[in-house]
RNA sequence: GCCCCGGUGGUGUAGCCCGGUCAAGCAUGUUACCCUCUCGAGGUAGCGACGCGAGUUCGAAUCUCGCCCGGGGCACCA
């Protein structure tokens, strides 16, 4: 049978498939497996040992989209069970970055809130024999673990493992003398199964509950009782976790299955957000702070005037796969234009200005409203016949042209460079008239800063990665508080950051 | 080295499980035009991609095999 008369029994048979559908891009998250309404739960989990990217911004709106769309529960859980590492300032930074979300958590905890409980599970692996004390050395267990060999600890007694572990919590062992193994399989193909660490000793006080305890379980072992003590349900988050292991110590404890969703890290061009390419650059001064502009943190997009709308809208669209993808900034700040642009009031900046003489020019009082469509107030400025203007534009102008002052009339260049100077040439708009914005002799100095990628190819710092404008904008402008995003025509939304001082968004 | 996982225009994705509706959709970018007293927003049109090679099949982005390339894991980090 040919294709056409294949195609010809096909619609005669059925044929609404013959109509050919609308195809358009996926809308929304896809489908999450196994999940019954009113019948999930999710969950946050950050580990306090860094101030909060967008990296983690996104996932979490992933499990926040989710557990709306689901009806189900969503755990803000602090991973904080190496004391080295934690502090806590980053405790907060999560809070504050959650918060500013608008996401919204049905339960908060610390997994140093449960170590006996860990403890109780801890024990529970001794005495199944799942899991062993071991006090070689940490290159010996190295070592091992590379040749597929078992250390002699693997044979110890229940006994012996129990007293050993009663001398742990007790403390009576020195750091780094005794580690509690998980018995997996010493000559699995995947190496992270052959006897992974549960637990290790570290003297050092911990942020929340300082000397209390030292004997600190890892993360696999941590993780799968506090999911199952969560009653968690589905499990999102980037791939750089390991999940054979995590489910081999599960299916020993006999928790429930749960859904694993395992994702791709959220990179962006130019802005890793990796703490370990971020942190010198914090310590050497050669950004402001962890909240910088240039940074990924969510304090520095906060500050660069992303709002939490457009990062939702933004993790929306571009959803989650398991593709390596560098993210442009293009995107994001474009979702983050249209949501400005029907909220930001316009108020005229002149960059770069330059004096502009304007012969024969009619004094004026003119209205001019914030927002050409939206009703957002308006401002009135009296001009007479100076003005500043943007350098760059005036150059780009031809002695003779005319050209508009925008919102005002239109002036005929007479002279340029150095001392420019113009007529006045009439109010009529000419259709198709290049226009420029403007600002008189009262006026308001206001410096932007401009922030560009802060790494060039391989992870160089980018020296011109911060850029600052001088300028002139309208008196109008000491009504915008610190906070406040406006546009500034033809040169772009910007965030007031401090007095006289605006970040450029986008 | 071993174990996973990926590779669709410049960028991000949809489609892949269940082969034909895909001469490949959407967004971003870019170009032109329209609208607008902004280089913003909006509108219209154009540009631009299935990693490579074999195989199966009437038919492959989709299935199979090989290769190449990239990422992650192999911690007393999470």
């Amino acid at each position: 049978m040919s294709q056409s008369e294949q195609e010809r029994l096909l619609s005669e048979k059925y044929p609404e498939s013959a109509a050919p559908q609308e195809r358009e891009g996926r809308v929304g998250l896809p489908a999450l497996p196994n999940a019954l309404k009113g019948k999930t739960a999710f969950r946050l989990p950050p580990e306090p040992s860094g101030f909060m990217t967008v990296g983690h911004a996104m996932a979490f709106t992933i499990n926040y989209l989710y557990k709306v769309e689901y009806d189900g529960k969503l755990w803000l859980r602090f991973e904080d069970t190496n004391p080295r590492k934690v502090a806590p300032e980053y405790y907060e930074s999560f809070r504050r970055g959650i918060g500013w979300l608008s996401i919204i958590c049905d339960f908060e905890k610390n997994v140093s809130d449960d170590m006996d409980l860990i403890y109780e599970h801890g024990r529970k692996l001794l005495e199944m024999g799942n899991a062993y004390a071991c006090s070689c050395d940490e290159a010996k267990v190295k070592r091992l673990r590379f040749e597929g060999t078992a250390c002699e600890h693997r044979e110890n007694s229940v006994e012996v493992n129990l007293r050993i572990w009663g001398e742990l919590l007790s403390k009576k062992h020195e750091q780094g003398s005794y580690v509690i193994r998980f018995k997996g399989d010493m000559k699995s193909p995947n190496y992270s199964l052959r006897d992974t660490n549960l637990f290790r000793i570290i003297n050092y006080p911990h942020p929340l509950t300082g000397e209390k305890y030292n004997l600190w379980p890892t993360y696999d072992l941590a993780n799968a009782v506090e999911d199952e003590v969560c009653g968690i349900t589905h499990v999102l988050r980037s791939s750089e976790f390991r999940n054979e292991l995590q489910q081999l110590i599960r299916d020993a404890l006999k928790f429930r299955r749960l859904e694993v969703i395992q994702f791709s890290r959220f990179n962006f061009r130019g802005t890793p957000v990796a703490k370990r390419l971020l942190r010198p650059l914090v310590e050497k001064k050669l950004v402001t702070g962890w909240d910088d502009p240039r940074m990924p943190t969510v304090d520095g997009l906060r500050r660069r005037g992303i709002l939490p709308e457009a990062i939702r809208e933004f993790t929306l669209q571009v959803g989650y796969t398991k593709t390596e993808h560098e993210y442009d900034w293009s995107i994001l700040l474009s979702i983050n234009r249209k949501l400005l642009d029907p909220v930001s009031k316009r108020i005229f900046f002149v960059p770069d200005p330059v004096d502009l003489m304007v012969e024969g020019a009619p004094k004026r009082t003119v209205n001019l409203a914030f927002h050409p469509q939206k009703n957002l107030g308006s401002r009135s400025i009296s001009t007479e016949g100076r003005f500043y203007l943007p350098a760059a534009d005036l150059k780009a102008i031809k002695n003779g042209s005319v050209f508009r002052l925008m919102d005002l009339y239109n002036v005929e260049l007479t002279s340029v460079d150095p001392n420019p100077s113009a007529r006045y040439a009439g109010d009529e708009l000419i259709q198709g008239s290049k226009k420029v914005q403007w600002v008189t002799h009262s006026n308001k100095e206001v410096h932007v800063l401009v922030p560009g990628p802060l790494f060039l190819e391989g992870d160089v710092f980018n020296e011109q990665s911060l850029s600052e404008v001088r300028g002139y904008s309208e008196v109008a402008v000491a009504d915008t508080k610190i906070g406040d995003i406006v546009q500034f025509p033809r040169f772009g939304f910007c965030r007031l950051d401090e007095s006289g001082k605006f970040i450029l968004s986008g």
